[in-house]
DNA sequence: AGAGGTTCTCGGGCGC
DNA sequence: TGCGCCCGAGAACCTC
């Protein structure tokens, strides 16, 4: 499901939902999402009586903040987040549930069981993984061209793969990282520090915006995904390439190919990209 | 039937 | 030879 616009428009959704509320009991039904503490039950403990302070997002994970705690939680492909009454039937892959002290509570489910948990003393949790070797936010003031130049020149990989890897900047997957080179005519198999000066600027500047249109339209519903308060994306409308296999270009009207680049699907516009 | 929006871990290969 | 880094493959799970 998520890559940053969709993350960005969950964690929106959910701290309209959450912030203010204590928490005043945790029941995991599958343990193994819990990646720390190791031990669920210390995870649960932790949590009772924590007020929600606040809901933030680093890349492609959330970042639920509690009076002493961060959790730190990724969606990966179909996790999701939603506030019920106790009367709500469960749905059978609910994983966690968060009971608040005014009877509401949140529930998480993830059909394919991808996603992780990870609780941090407050402060802790950018000084060790998941967090600690993400790249640079693609809205933030170090993601620059110089920076961007700096990353893509260190590496021989396909420019795909080395966007995808979350290291020299964070939050594009799949559907974005086509679209971006869709829209910077660069052609996915390319090697990554080949790019000139040129292209490079052109792809910083359609990551940018790319993403942010995204995050303006709620993101895209490809299959599954809907926000914290059950609301689809829009974005699937805007895109070039991605599910877009044989169909035409959108830009000059040529079929679209589907390849396999780091072992991903790949969708691109074999004239407009080069 | 096999692919699918993600990322961590593992082992092999390479350079110093 | 040893160490560290980089890379690609595989794994985690379920649905259609």
């Amino acid at each position: 499901m998520p890559e940053l616009p969709e993350v960005e428009t969950v964690r929106k959704t959910l701290k309209q939902l959450i912030q203010g509320k204590t928490i005043k009991e945790v029941v995991v039904s599958w343990a193994k999402m819990i990646k720390k503490p190791i031990n669920v039950e210390e995870f649960s403990d932790a949590l009772i009586g924590q007020r929600i302070e606040d809901v933030n997002r680093r890349g492609k994970f959330i970042l639920i903040e509690t009076t002493d705690f961060t959790l730190v939680s990724h969606l990966r492909m179909e996790g999701r987040y939603g506030l019920f009454q106790p009367i709500d039937p469960v749905d059978k892959h609910t994983h966690v549930i968060f009971y608040f002290e005014d009877g509401t509570e949140l529930r998480y489910k993830d059909v394919r069981k991808f996603g992780t948990m990870h609780l941090f003393k407050k402060g802790e949790e950018f000084g060790s993984l998941p967090l600690s070797q993400l790249g640079p936010e693609p809205f933030g003031e170090d993601f620059t061209i110089a920076n961007f130049t700096k990353g893509l020149s260190r590496t021989t990989r396909s420019i795909k793969t080395a966007l995808l890897d979350q290291k020299i900047v964070v939050g594009l997957g799949n559907i974005y990282v086509d679209e971006a080179l869709f829209r910077s005519k660069i052609h996915p198999e390319r090697i990554a520090n080949t790019l000139s000066s040129d292209e490079i600027e052109r792809l910083y500047k359609e990551i940018i915006s790319t993403l942010s249109e995204a995050v303006e339209k709620g993101g895209s519903t490809i299959r599954s995904y809907v926000n914290s308060q059950g609301q689809i994306g829009m974005f699937q409308l805007e895109l070039y390439v991605y599910g877009r296999k044989g169909q035409e270009c959108k830009v000059c009207g040529h079929t679209l190919e589907r390849i396999i680049v780091g072992g991903r699907g790949t969708v691109f516009c074999p004239h407009c990209q080069k």
